[in-house]
DNA sequence: CTGAAAGCGCTAACAA
DNA sequence: TTGTTAGCGCTTTCAG
């Protein structure tokens, strides 16, 4: 026979066991464990102090049977190893906790193993689903949105039904690059984005481009496009080799990682920025500050997105019906030391 | 009503659902699903079909109810946003996954938090729990022993009874250190750690000492330590600014970020590893590959402390009365720029 | 090898 | 305000 919690009496501690120990009903240690009703403070004392006792504690297999939902909140990182994730899924899981709720969590290195992820999260009936990386197959999505079962994508727009997105304002970040990066004096710009671009890199890159294009027209600037090999470190250096050939005195990387790199492999060219060239970022992770580099960059508010990617699931909870909401979090330019002389 | 979750005719997708549709009774299809029981091959073919077009998964809720234990694991995580920490947790996440279980993950702002962050773990009836911060409740940690709940330590040794530990090699770390220090020529040694110390920090510094004993009976060699305010760059920094009153040629650090703090703020000061001293860190971040630093550092095996803790946990799941265990995982020296001229 | 029946611990209608 | 009752979906003896 399975062993089951218990007392010092070998009694597996319920809320059987407080219900008779304070004399009333299974009923009434319910009501007051799940805090709804209303009960005679008297006799919630009483429950509460046999509670205590006997070391009671719900058991949220039990609750989630029954009301057909848990605590839980589904949560899908990828490369939780990358700082700026790293953040955004501490706020994550922060914010979870101030709910009240549970994180499960999956890291998915693929993502093919997206949907059997979000499959494997709804056989614990979460309360909803978070998505941090990639959009959600439409299928799965579909069938969340049937299940009542809300999802939202972080840090990715996406066109489905019912399924809503929080993300950092690309946008407002890469008109904030472009602006700077002119009024410093920079005539020859250049986006540093990932080899077949993501998601973000895309959208920032061309709210750069919308920015420059008046003085692109004017014939006061000039653009290019700079690949990557990766989003690594060392492929942001590997791009800093070969990117002299042409004239560049402005650079927007897709992210701060990416331009450290570039920072580094520039330096190996003999290039120092803001000397030779000016450069930002984006994301605001915690090695950009640091001396090396001293990265003038576009800062993300993982804090924010996090509380909106929460607080938009909860709506969706209460309110299914709902239109799917595409939400947008400040960013802020964050002056430091690589762009300049005159930003 | 709550609504449940149902197929296109509205009816809830159940074990039942299936049974009707392959014509057999929920039992049998129980035992299909779990993959326990030995079941004709031809019923096996009908039931899975049946619950494919139905898409019928298992409610995980209702299973955990009936055999008293969930498939869920609990993480306690602290720092996640700490290069070091978060690659192992990275690694624990996939070893559980690779396990066929869920991980159900809590950061904790605070070592106080730890006891109410497990209690909750054992309200889902949690297979086991991995804390990767501070030394479990005593009182909670009996608590899971005598619920047959292993509890299994990461990175810090712990004498409590039923409570296994898995941790880095520290001592072998901290010879290592010693050892090419000594090989390159360093009489003045040193040994920065955080203020106050860490579990594992300490662990390190009484290896190298031990290690140095000779050197330092013998005269060739003085040690001294040197302490960080805090366990950041900026720490590691702070302590490089005052670090020279004194003969110094030769640092072990606790960790990869306070050598590379410690390196940027050497630099400040005009003084180049491994031109001026030698130096070397501990957990081969990513960051201390980098071009700016590419520190000599102590490589810890995330993967290996990982694969061991998971393992631990389920044999204990096991075998629950055997005697606590605290495994070493094997840690190597990684060469690179810092140590030198000899090393 | 398969079915019938019992029950895991909890909550929500409904009655009192 | 509290108790009674009826399941939530699953697994698991115990029979057949």
């Amino acid at each position: 026979m399975a062993r089951r919690r218990q007392d010092r009496t070998g009694r597996p501690v319920t809320a059987q066991a407080v219900a008779e120990q304070a004399g009333v009903s299974r009923a009434t240690v319910s009501r007051i464990m799940s805090g709804q009703a209303r009960v005679a403070a008297e006799t919630r004392d009483r429950v509460l102090e046999a509670a205590a006792e006997l070391g009671y504690q719900v058991n949220m297999l039990g609750r989630g049977m029954n009301r057909q939902r848990s605590d839980l909140v589904g949560i899908v990182v990828r490369g939780a190893t990358d700082p700026y994730r790293a953040s955004l899924f501490e706020a994550l899981l922060r914010e979870i906790d101030a709910r009240g709720l549970q994180s499960l969590v999956s890291e998915i290195g693929d993502e093919a193993a997206l949907d059997r992820t979000i499959a494997r999260f709804l056989q614990y009936r979460v309360t909803g689903v978070l998505v941090t990386s990639g959009a959600p197959p439409i299928a799965l999505a579909e069938q969340c949105a049937r299940l009542g079962i809300p999802v939202v994508a972080i840090n990715r727009a996406v066109a489905i039904d019912g399924v809503d997105a929080v993300l950092s304002d690309n946008a407002t970040g890469g008109r904030l690059a472009a602006e700077s990066l002119l009024a410093a004096g920079c005539r020859h710009l250049g986006f540093l984005g990932v080899e077949g671009g993501t998601y973000s890199g895309l959208a920032r890159s061309a709210a750069f481009v919308a920015a420059l294009a008046p003085a692109l027209a004017a014939g006061r600037a000039t653009f290019r496009p700079i690949t990557a090999a990766g989003p690594d470190h060392e492929a942001g250096a590997a791009a800093a080799a070969g990117a002299w050939a042409q004239p560049l005195d402005g650079l927007f990387c897709a992210s701060d990682v990416l331009a450290c790199g570039f920072l580094d492999g520039a330096r190996a060219a003999g290039r120092i920025a803001p000397r030779d060239f000016s450069i930002i970022g984006f994301d605001d992770v915690p090695p950009a500050g640091l001396a090396p580099y001293r990265l003038t960059t576009i800062r993300q508010d993982a804090g924010g997105v996090a509380a909106r990617a929460v607080a938009l699931m909860l709506e969706r909870a209460e309110t299914p019906g709902r239109p799917a909401t595409i939400e947008a979090v400040p960013v802020a330019l964050v002056k430091r030391a690589t762009v300049g002389p005159a930003g």
